[in-house]
DNA sequence: CGAAAGGTTGACAATGCTCAACAACTGTGG
DNA sequence: CCACAGTTGTTGAGCATTGTCAACCTTTCG
């Protein structure tokens, strides 16, 4: 883990409130009237690999992405990694460990990226005094409840062709969300990331990767992917899942048709969902 | 699901401020030294199998257990379920929706339950002028929020056997944190139950008590179980795992010897974590 | 250009699922 | 109090999805 010698970077110190568009979270804090809000957050920049806290670290701050991408992950001793969320612009990170001494996990640049740093201290401040900040997070913590929900769902009732199609469709919410492409992306995140998030090895990844594109749903030229049937591959997602997924943005995705593209799946086991009294 | 035909059932309508023993929540809401947090919460009974609330229900209030076991779960349209969280006394019911216009999830009795119902509106006031009422709702969100971490990556990690050895460590530190005995429990939930939240078939889950009962290390007698060697449970469950378990109760557990009890294994798959750069 | 990192594909093994039968327990009614 | 039905739990056999190991290819970057 060389990046690890490079984290805690110093931020350039440059007050953001200008140039920052994050509209939820600057609105409380940095866009207050009048003047006790200075300084309450700063630029950080990260480059590729970086790291922007680790595991253990006292809970200091809250960042807000403003561009690029950020993995949180955590690690055993021996030097095995999971990750466990990845960020984009517009996400707080950290959010996690709002309410706890430390932080509960690393977050680690996947790109070059520029956060805001919202310190903890000011942002209690400002939030005792402005519901509608202290609001604000709540919807935050909130949302990152049902992403982890949806995830927990996931990593328990799909198989591994059905993860990685509902992780596209997340990643392809996100990317509309903030008024990107949605059938035409570029992941940030290796296959071992994509992997460890959703629970499979890179080589099944890779697979399903290319057996999706043998089906002719999607396209994958190494990072870049594109969705070509989005019916066919909501039908496979949907199988098993229930509850909606809330885009990380707040924004709320137009539902859908509900194609029922059945004979896709060369081969799939039935479902583990448990039936109740039927 | 006949259960569903008996669910909102009305409270009884008696405020419980004096009876209710649920310091950390009713501290902010009943103990208010004066007038008008009268009825802001009620005390509900529910009997087994009954519901607290459903799926896309508008959330009117939280609930805090004051005895008796509660799950939370998802359904397919056809009739599959998948527990998504057991709540025991001094849980919060609900707080994932907190931020949300509709509940995200059932919300079931396993056993004769009784609950204080919070009404949303009077919480969100009173949240609003005691910072430290607000602080607590964050902690318990934090909680949860590190509790459905640690499913992620127990789901993503852990084989069958390591699943059951630590959903009874999760168990045991419940009881334990309750004032109970941590050593011998009787779960409330059914092997179903149990293999839906930890992501395994019902039989998986009863071969893997029987394994377990073989090797020693616990006792079964239908839904009591005892632990009979906790170190080597231990072992057995931390050696994919990272961060640490926070327990449901906010009480921290005096971290045990990590003892390495090797062998044990009968068959067992090789980590699945990816190694990073070493 | 060459090395290192990342990605693809194949062969094989095994964990855990499916199907199935049976056993134990619970509770209800005669 | 017993019997029966229904629910819950146990165990077995077979199979397949997915992990492991390994080789090879591709891209990136110094």
């Amino acid at each position: 883990m060389t990046q690890l010698d490079e984290c805690h970077l110093p931020c350039d110190g440059m007050p953001c409130s200008a140039g920052c568009q994050l509209d939820r979270f600057c609105l409380g804090v940095a866009r207050r009237p009048a003047g006790g809000a200075q300084g309450i957050h700063r630029t950080v920049r990260l480059r590729k690999g970086q790291c922007l806290y680790l595991l253990g670290d006292p809970v200091t701050s809250l960042y807000a992405i403003r561009v690029g991408t950020v993995k949180t992950h955590v690690t055993t001793e021996d030097g095995r990694t999971q990750v466990v969320g990845f960020h984009f612009p517009g996400d707080l990170v950290g959010l996690d460990s709002l309410a706890h001494p430390h932080y509960a996990s690393y977050a680690t640049a996947l790109e070059d990226t520029k956060l805001c740093m919202l310190g903890m201290d000011a942002l209690r401040a400002a939030a005792a005094g402005m519901p509608e900040l202290a609001n604000q997070l709540f919807l935050a913590l909130g949302g990152q409840a049902r992403r982890s929900r949806a995830l927990q769902t996931m990593l328990a009732l799909m198989t591994a062709e059905e993860r990685l199609v509902t992780f596209l469709l997340w990643m392809a919410e996100g990317f509309a969300a903030r008024g990107f492409s949605s059938s035409e992306f570029v992941l940030r995140m290796s296959r071992e990331e994509i992997g460890s998030y959703i629970g499979l090895t890179l080589e099944t990844v890779s697979r399903q990767f290319s057996r999706l594109a043998d089906c002719g749903l999607i396209r994958v030229r190494h990072r870049t992917i594109a969705l070509l049937d989005k019916l066919a591959l909501q039908a496979i997602a949907e199988r098993p899942m229930i509850s909606a997924h809330t885009p990380a943005c707040d924004v709320q995705v137009p539902g859908a048709a509900r194609t029922i593209a059945a004979g896709l799946h060369p081969a799939r086991p039935a479902a583990r969902l448990y039936r109740s009294n039927d």
